[in-house]
DNA sequence: CTGAAAGCGCTTACAG
DNA sequence: CTGAAAGCGCTTACAG
């Protein structure tokens, strides 16, 4: 375990820790080493593998070159992917990423929070769930490099990075619209998240403006607590119940899927009996038959800039706050044919 | 960011920072602190919100409660299910983790393994890549706990946790053959790693016993590292030059999506025209159209005694190595029907 | 029963 | 141009 330490080359070079200090931190120049004690310890620096502790140098600077991602579920495809592309980008600037799942709970969100701040991370990644506005300004005013992901927090003046849901979810009323469905009912998640809150939004301005009706009933609020078993059932019961259905929005992936399981179960053909969209692709989705048209996010384009902001806030002190919003891409497949 | 420290509580109580970090550590009735002393320091920690810091601590101990998760693919489903719960699980000891993934690339895996150790992780959760055996046996020589993950490394005695890759696979060849099928195409990936091989043998074996041929040709391997679009073409050039196939059985899950994907696009019916089915599970396979029948991981399982064996060998010193081998289960869908 | 002191491996203000 | 020394916040062997 012992690994070569600074004293180790500094006595080999016959030099003082100081020195190897200055010179392995490229501040040779600035503080005026000769070139040739320089080099010498360069040269044996990387003959032993000198690796530097970075604990000790942690606990000199303050600084750990980690960051924390937070975020709903790993387990889910849209996040992990975000934790793929976070890792690697990370890794090209020299940091490593601590990672949890709220599964949308408070108190879960507050104690990855606690500890990440414990293990001194660098900077945060993080998907907030509902109520957290209090730990959030916390870290603003601490001054922590912060970049909220997938949603926002209204009022709170941060760095995020998200989807245009709004834009995506009218346009997904759009294509419905267009292909002739007025009848059009919504799944969602019952919570009052702001990215959610945009969606509906987006789809109610569609039906307005094209003058179709859109009644509170035709909108189904499914919890996130409750298991997929009974999530399905209520899936089947908003379609029975509203038989003039001609259309269903689900306003994201995972209720999709179990769009697809009630809708099977209920013998219902999607594409001919009812026009089928979601927000989110998936394999699922690109798979089926007939395929499911979708609202796609740009997973990658996402993850690229929550890291590319937390980089420039982390090497930077200028502060100005980024706040970025990727178009969502419609992706048509055969789930909303042109209405007969 | 200026936290409270060991010498504020020890300033406040009176006493030295040793008492304090004795009574904090839980070693007050070995070091025989009295009583009072050590309710009193407890009380003013709790009251001052105290956390150890863990860059001190583990510069002094050498620990960082940390471990390191190395997988194939964090955006795999598999894997980001066994994250999920390695990070739930880990949680609870106090662990956290820290993540990367191989791409099934060599020097991948050596460069995540070197910045791992560089961190001082107190162990490690490994999926190896092939050509990685040194890497491995340095690990163990240097004593560190260790476990690997969905496959081991032949002749290295190792902790590993993995599913039954023989027996699921035997029990798919027995599926289709118990349905009629004898004329069976398999494809699998280019590659040696051990739990394909057994994949493979279990198919073979159960061949062999029902006296159903299974020559060469029946067996497509497919590089890891080709493209969807081109193992996409390779599966369909496969299934059209040999006609008289009657079955299929996918080795992984990702090629038994690219083989649905072939498969339509070929319109071949599954089900009906060819006998389908996959090792590993998905979303995919339990909704599509005809479900599809396939060999199941106990995932859950596999994370929790893949957690379960290294929180042992972090916390007890008696290192006898665990092998886990965990059952396959074949989940019966409808993408093999009877033969008729 | 309790404390002073050393030391983990770095960085950096200060001195020369 | 280079080095001695302090200090980050802990733990622990040693002393009393």
């Amino acid at each position: 375990m012992k690994g070569v330490s600074i004293k180790d080359i500094a006595k080999q070079a016959g030099v003082s820790p100081t020195t190897v200090s200055f010179v392995l931190n490229g501040k040779a120049k600035e503080k005026r080493i000769s070139e040739q004690v320089s080099k010498k310890i360069l040269k044996i620096a990387s003959k032993l593998k000198y690796k530097p502790n970075q604990l000790a140098r942690g606990l000199r600077t303050g600084k750990t070159k980690t960051i924390g991602l937070i975020v709903e579920d790993i387990a889910n495809l849209f996040f992990a992917n975000v934790a793929k592309i976070v890792e690697e980008e990370a890794d090209k600037y020299g940091y490593k990423v601590l990672y949890g799942s709220t599964e949308d709970n408070v108190d879960k969100a507050k104690g990855l929070m606690e500890v990440l701040e414990y293990r001194q991370v660098d900077g945060y990644i993080i998907t907030p769930t509902a109520q957290m506005e209090k730990e959030i300004e916390a870290l603003r005013h601490a001054r922590k490099p912060m970049v909220l992901l997938d949603r926002y927090i209204p009022n709170v003046p941060t760095n995020y990075v998200m989807v245009n849901n709004f834009q995506g979810a009218y346009d997904a009323a759009n294509h419905l619209l267009n292909r002739g469905y007025t009848k059009i009912g919504l799944v969602t998640i019952a919570s009052d998240q702001i990215q959610m809150k945009e969606r509906i939004d987006g789809f109610s301005a569609a039906m307005k403006a094209a003058n179709a009706a859109f009644p509170k009933k035709m909108i189904k609020k499914i919890s996130f607590h409750i298991s997929k078993e009974e999530s399905i059932r209520e899936i089947k019961n908003f379609v029975e119940s509203n038989p003039q259905m001609e259309g269903i929005f689900f306003a994201t992936n995972y209720l999709g899927i179990y769009g697809l399981e009630a809708l099977k179960e209920m013998g219902v053909a999607i594409g001919k009996d009812l026009a089928f969209i979601s927000f989110d692709d998936h394999d699922l989705f690109r798979l089926y038959t007939p395929g499911i048209t979708c609202i796609a996010q740009p997973i990658h384009d996402i993850a690229r800039n929550v890291i590319q902001v937390l980089m420039n806030e982390l090497n930077n002190n200028k502060k100005e706050v980024n706040q970025i919003i990727l178009p969502a891409q419609l992706v048509v497949r055969d789930s909303c044919l042109l209405k007969s």
